[in-house]
DNA sequence: GCTTTTATAAACACGG
DNA sequence: TCCGTGTTTATAAAAG
């Protein structure tokens, strides 16, 4: 069997400002650094000296072949005072590299093995050095370019942590578009070439993506006349499938580990559900710096204490804005150590409660934390979750206790902030069928009790603060609708707005302001509060405005109007109301 | 400092 | 009477 070989160079180099020329201030002598081993290692760099390099700024090269055969090792780790002398340095070891790679192709590159000094790089390597080592294998890069390519910063930039992880632009974009480039390569947006160019895993932006290869192909066939020439079944083709693999492996390693740091973390933050909790005491994402101070207050068992009361601030995993600011960060304990929740961090920052919800789930469910939202959100959330978008109380209830750990406890404080948000809010609608009372969210009082801090058309936004306070949807608004968001889920291929599986679609991508809103508009243009009672055929309102108009025709709601409207019928308002709304609606 | 929003607590009414 | 449900009021705090 023919040794399998390759030639890795893994460069770390910076942008940094400091350049060379700190380098040997830095790593002369080298003795005070703290588990420096180039010194004595036998020419060998270890990992901890490359990470140490990288920090201090240093640019460095390090070529390694991990043939099983030679132990051909280049490593500047004698790297003179003078920027000279580390350039001399940088272009004798690429020279080595060079001839090592000359030899490598003389003899006939075969695949690789998960050898053992394949493995011990992957300590020092991340998977864009692997892809690098593509271009070693395919001789793409030259040694100059290499040399090029450190001095001008641009390179692998080494770390232990992936998440820090960049990779080298230029030469090898391509092949690692494929694979590592998940932001450009996993979104829906493709470039005009690939979505004609057919879905080919191999090829995209007019380019074969084969580790290595970059060669242009204008069209799929020529990219298949391509495959089929330069990367038909052979060594070479094998090699770089399993190092293709290696890839793969290092990544699933790396995922692996980052998982095992997730759950050390989520241990550390009291997320142990076997663990038996003394006080269960729940995290308050939200004014979780009051309970800083308290965190040494013990409510004594059986009496309600707070539900605020966390100990510490604990996040739940999530990339968006929904942590813990600063300002609830020192927020003030409640005189009477009940502390209310203010304003949900969320819902300050506007962020769907719907994807957020689905992406902490199960934090939720475990974790006794309070959700980042106010009640109101909650409970709308759980009733435009419900497949007929109705509750009864206690089906409500239930899904707070269902969905929180933190609501499985303290109940009557809780069912009594539900209750009374259930009772304040207009845009909660209780009606009446045959199941019994249940609530409804009436979707414009809700928009307009929170204007949605959407992005979008500013015309939408404008209408949605301002045009819906009339009773009725005006016309800029739903032209506006119809404009903005709808067109917006028309593109993400929601072609009914209205049903229940769009809004769950919508939820699941985040715009829950946005859908709620949307939901409004109907197939046949006009709108209507989706959620409002009217569409509950056998329904009775119970929960009614005031019969007398209020002063503020704003604060009505499109049901309470229609409501209304059946009593006064002379109401001008009213009137106009009647004309655009469906007539069965006020049957 | 004012207003709005939200959370919390509590009282009260009503019906089963 | 008790309990669940629903409404209302009061208070405090945060944020704009």
């Amino acid at each position: 069997m023919m040794v399998e070989s390759a030639s890795e160079t893994i460069r770390t180099t910076t942008s940094n400002q400091n350049g060379v020329s700190n380098l040997s201030s830095q790593l002369d002598g080298g003795g005070g650094r703290e588990g420096g081993s180039n010194g004595d290692n036998n020419g060998e760099i270890s990992p901890v000296d490359l990470l140490h390099l990288q920090q201090q700024q240093v640019c460095v090269c390090v070529c390694v072949c991990v043939c099983t055969s030679c132990s051909v090792v280049c490593a500047c780790q004698q790297i003179g005072n003078k920027q000279l002398a580390f350039q001399q340095q940088l272009i004798q070891m690429q020279q080595l590299q060079q001839q090592h790679m000359i030899n490598l192709q003389r003899q006939g590159l075969v695949s690789l093995q998960p050898t053992n000094p394949m493995q011990s790089l992957q300590q020092a390597m991340c998977p864009g050095d692997l892809q690098q080592l593509w271009k070693e294998v395919s001789g793409v890069q030259s040694a100059e370019e290499a040399l090029k390519q450190q001095h001008t910063g641009e390179g692998l930039d080494l770390s232990t942590n992936s998440t820090s992880t960049s990779f080298p632009k230029a030469n090898t974009h391509s092949s690692l578009h494929s694979l590592h480039n998940g932001q450009d390569n996993h979104t829906p947006k493709r470039d005009s070439h690939e979505e004609h160019a057919g879905s080919h895993p191999l090829y995209g932006h007019g380019e074969c993506k084969w580790p290595g290869c970059e060669a242009l192909c204008d069209d799929m066939g020529q990219f298949i006349k391509h495959l089929n020439n330069e990367h038909a079944l052979d060594d070479r083709s094998t090699a770089q499938c399993r190092v293709q693999m290696q890839v793969v492996q290092q990544l699933e390693i790396q995922l692996a580990k980052e998982s095992e740091r997730l759950q050390a973390m989520m241990t550390h933050l009291h997320m142990r559900p076997s663990e038996p909790k003394p006080f269960n005491q729940p995290l308050n994402l939200a004014s979780s710096g009051s309970l800083l101070k308290r965190e040494s207050e013990v409510y004594p068992e059986g009496l309600p204490h707070p539900p605020t009361s966390a100990t510490a601030p604990i996040t739940p995993l999530r990339q968006g804005p929904s942590v813990i600011s600063s300002s609830s960060l020192h927020s003030h304990s409640h005189p009477h150590g009940v502390g209310p929740i203010r304003r949900r961090i969320a819902d300050k920052f506007c962020t769907p409660i719907a994807s957020e919800l689905a992406q902490n789930c199960e934090f939720y469910k475990n974790a006794d934390v309070r959700p980042p939202f106010t009640y109101a959100s909650l409970i709308r959330h759980a009733i435009l979750e419900a497949p007929d978008r109705q509750l009864t109380l206690n089906e409500i209830y239930n899904w707070f206790t269902r969905m929180f750990a933190y609501f499985r406890r303290n109940t009557a404080t809780w069912k009594n902030a539900v209750r009374h948000n259930l009772s304040l809010h207009k845009c909660f609608v209780r009606v009446e069928n045959v199941k019994g009372a249940v609530w409804t969210v009436d979707e414009v009082e809700y928009q307009k009790r929170r204007p949605p801090k959407m992005t979008g058309s500013p015309t939408l936004v404008k209408n949605m603060i301002s045009g819906l306070g009339f009773g009725s949807l005006n016309a800029s608004y739903q032209a506006a609708l119809a404009e903005s968001s709808l067109t917006l889920l028309n593109s993400q291929g929601l072609v009914n707005p209205s049903s229940a599986a769009s809004l769950n679609m919508l939820h699941g991508m985040g715009h829950d302001d946005v859908s709620s809103t949307v939901e409004q508009v109907n197939s046949n243009g006009s709108c209507s509060p989706t959620l409002s009672p009217q569409q509950y055929g056998h329904q009775v309102h119970v929960k009614e405005e005031p019969t007398e108009i209020e002063e503020d025709s704003r604060s009505m709601s499109l049901m309470a109007t229609v409501t209304q409207n059946m009593a006064l019928p002379s109401d001008r308002d009213d009137r106009d109301l009647d004309d655009e709304l469906p007539t069965e609606e006020l049957e």
